[in-house]
DNA sequence: CACGATAGACAACCTGGTTAACTATATGGA
DNA sequence: TCCATATAGTTAACCAGGTTGTCTATCGTG
């Protein structure tokens, strides 16, 4: 009978989706189209002062060796760029460079502007209902990023 | 300014992967410990009547190598079989085992479970808004799956 | 100053995706 | 009837992003 309760993880899924496909088809369009999904959310974790590929793993909630990889690629495709770290040589402080900035500033405009258009067709009222919803089911900051293992693996 | 708008994709995202992960807290508590999450979403597209690595892969939105790789960890671990098309030999139809169908049926009523829990926690209204909002953003059936590369490969 | 803890790199492996190439079978047209 | 083409499935090589284990270099403290 109902079985009803099937559609939500799946509509939450093709909302997440959704939001992100348009975000990537826009980045495209505004000069950068190698930026994969995943990219955003680490350059989100590397934030302004940088970080270290340990720090970065343990915010994402992958081994350090992952999020070294991670950093590989980052940097290969110019987003990032490590440094030395001259008070303690073991460490590698990574850091946007200004194409990694570009791209994140970016991200928050678009981000803006679908939800915008989510507003238009919801209300604001009900737009702003739905998150606080999301808000109290998925306590904590999300910003943390901490869900082990996020996308992929599933 | 805001940048608000960054906290949307998240929470859907936070908020699917809770209910994917309590999904299978409870799954491995009723006897499938090893099933994982996209097993679950492959199974719901094969159907009670069963379907073909191309067929899957075209509902899926995968390759049919993709699918046909997918089908067989499906099979090793005794979730669906494989028998043979006796109008076409080329085809190898694909069905749900008797465990694999007591899979689905488990996860249905655990997904009703946790509807009714966000409903506890929100009210029937809100949840129901909250439903009928998403359906307003995703149109279309969210069991055709066509999402193409839905989760991973982000 | 030596030893334990930490940062990073490297290797081997897993999963789920891709494309390309191949075999076998089906099917429709000359 | 036979041949050409299309289709189903398999295999192989590769990629990305994850894992664990091991190793080196450096830090910092007793």
């Amino acid at each position: 009978m109902s079985s009803h309760g099937f559609e939500l993880p799946l509509r939450l899924l093709l909302a997440f989706r959704m939001l992100i496909d348009e975000l990537h088809a826009e980045l495209a369009r505004q000069g950068h189209p190698d930026i994969r999904p995943m990219h955003g959310f680490v350059m989100q974790a590397i934030g302004p002062d940088g970080t270290t590929a340990v720090e970065l793993g343990r915010t994402l909630g992958v081994s350090k060796q992952a999020a070294g990889k991670t950093i590989d690629t980052l940097e290969r495709i110019g987003y990032v760029e490590r440094t030395t770290d001259a008070r303690d040589t073991r460490r590698k402080i990574v850091r946007l460079t200004p194409y990694g900035m570009d791209a994140l500033n970016r991200s928050a405009r678009i981000f803006d502007t679908l939800r915008a258009h989510w507003a238009g067709e919801l209300g604001e009222d009900r737009l702003n209902a739905l998150e606080a919803d999301l808000r109290t089911m998925t306590p904590g900051n999300p910003w943390r990023l901490d869900t082990p293992g996020w996308f992929g693996n599933l």
